[in-house]
DNA sequence: TTGTATGCGTTATCAA
DNA sequence: TTGATAACGCATACAA
């Protein structure tokens, strides 16, 4: 195994000497092409290229004041379904001259104060969240020292934020409805955490297909989770032991549809014959279960990169489309459901 | 949605007018206390308070020439595989005051273009490979002028990079074993590309343990597949075509055996009744499955946080211990696997 | 068109 | 113990 050094590169300094100009003209040269003459031009290319000099970010940062780097919140790095978000923004950054550094919030515990130092000692320029919260505490005052900021996916109205997000309650309304369609009335659903914004969008939309089916809606038929396999399985359980159990259930997410799914036939029940599943995501995997999940499918690169997008012009300071961004997404039919038998 | 600006933060100079004294002081007030007069101390603290002063991550970097940033390169980011491994990364790096961007390889795209930028721009002080390439091609010279590297999880021994890994053969090795213990015979294989090291390892150990029970190795029972959900399904789909299909199978990761197991129950198989099934990884959906996975559980959170600690190790200079690391793994037995029918 | 000088925020060397 | 000064690598206002 070999052990490297980092190697120490070129400067301007080096370019200037060997193309006997000074380093303001090196400067120049590369960077702006036209305000210099075409013979020093030549000169002092051909001698960036003989001492391989390539200009250092870290000067230019310093000058410039900023880091060109951003972060991005993501409640937990576990979870499938923020994968493809992140794709999304790392391209899009990429594409635009930034990096990005992804803070993972599923352990709560030192973070916190890592975040908080980022943003302190300059080292990011803005943040994206695709939870709910802030990842620390910050007052009102505060609040107004930090940098630009997005929010994807989910909704924080306090914190008054660009916001790019699907129509939950809508997506959630026509999932259940749906549902009700195949012929079913004692209809449950597996939640995600109360305090999630999110989850209170798709929990009312199943609320308002419930009432316009004119079905009482029971809180008995709704179970929370976490949005993990296991959760997903403890929720079921809790329905299933209900006197008069669900004949279906309307899933906040693929992951937990999945530990749900898991737990159902683990207790004998056949879906969709004996409970019709819906997800929501529609992460890859969901197609490839058993049977193959029906669900509401996010555009998670567009998300991603329409997030990045706006964060990108809140830093460029020309808040042309600021505003929030509306996706659409699309209810995808699989073997999870089915017609209720009579 | 409110719009931010960045807020220009206390300098030193701030502090030092503040305090009365020089920068230096200030420095060695904040940096080196014991080399300050006590009383000059408490002024330089307080009036740091006072203005609100944190030292900028740029200055500090500009003057050492450093960045305090790392590059993990993965080879998917959307493999659940993965997700741990960077969990483990980031946390270790944060412990030490660095800071961690990942790099998603899967779109082969532009990327290769960025990824070289970050280090000839010195925005990276080094880097650790999950894949077994770099993720750009660099002649031999080239590589000369590469940052310090770690390698986890894969191998390229042309590299000569300190690896952390676990023991593949053994592993599939043992894997393997099991299935014939419990009488399978006719033992497939799900492999992933021919051209990774880890999967050449894994081949070996499912060759040694037929070999070593007396079986012939026949090239039609192993099937290839590049570790997508997809890929499994249509790797089973091969191996069943054959004359004599297999009774068991052993698969390179968690993904394919799932992908697999979804094709075997949409063909009707009963798995394990009539197809047995082993998986490598132990990523956390393999227990929420139907039936739940057998598999070879890797300790990724581990291989993670080793890894970035060699790598600090290098950047450190004080290569005490920058060999490579061998680190445990575990065969989980569970339900996709059991004895053929006689 | 080019060079000089200065600044970005920090740290280190040297002398006082 | 402290301060003046220079240095890191780059960019720009101003002067030549």
């Amino acid at each position: 195994m070999k052990t490297r050094k980092a190697v120490a590169s070129a400067t301007m300094k080096d370019v200037a000497l060997k193309a006997k100009v000074s380093t303001a003209t090196v400067s120049r040269a590369l960077m702006n092409p036209e305000k210099v003459s075409q013979t020093t031009r030549n000169r002092v290319e051909q001698a960036a290229i003989d001492v391989g000099y390539y200009p250092q970010a870290l000067g230019r940062n310093t000058k410039r004041n900023e880091s060109r780097t951003l972060l991005v919140i993501v409640p937990d790095i576990c979870d499938p379904f923020f994968s493809e978000i992140i794709r999304g923004i790392e391209v899009t950054a990429a594409e635009h001259g930034y990096l990005v550094l992804i803070g993972d919030c599923a352990h709560q515990n030192q973070q916190e104060k890592t975040f908080i130092d980022l943003i302190i000692t300059k080292q990011i320029d803005g943040m994206l969240l695709l939870g709910s919260q802030l990842p620390f505490d910050a007052s009102i005052e505060e609040q107004r020292n930090l940098p630009p900021m997005v929010m994807a996916n989910e909704f924080a109205p306090e914190l008054e934020l660009p916001t790019v997000h699907i129509d939950n309650l809508t997506a959630a309304f026509d999932a259940v409805n749906y549902l009700h369609d195949l012929g079913h009335q004692r209809i449950g659903c597996i939640a995600g955490p109360e305090e999630m914004p999110l989850c209170h969008y798709r929990l009312q939309g199943y609320v308002q297909a419930l009432r316009r089916s004119g079905i009482t809606v029971d809180p008995h038929y709704i179970a929370r989770g976490n949005f993990t396999y296991e959760a997903g399985a403890r929720a079921l359980e809790q329905l299933l032991a209900l006197p008069k159990p669900p004949t279906a259930v309307f899933c906040h997410s693929d992951v937990m549809a999945l530990g749900a799914l898991s737990w159902a036939k683990r207790q004998g029940l056949h879906v969709p014959r004996d409970l019709s599943i819906i997800g929501f995501d529609n992460i890859s995997l969901s197609e490839f279960c058993d049977p193959p999940l029906t669900t509401v499918s996010q555009p998670r690169f567009a998300i991603g990169r329409e997030a990045m997008l706006l964060l990108l012009d809140q830093l460029h300071g020309q808040n042309v489309s600021s505003g929030s961004r509306l996706l659409d997404c699309e209810l995808i039919v699989r073997g999870s459901t089915g017609n209720i038998l009579s």
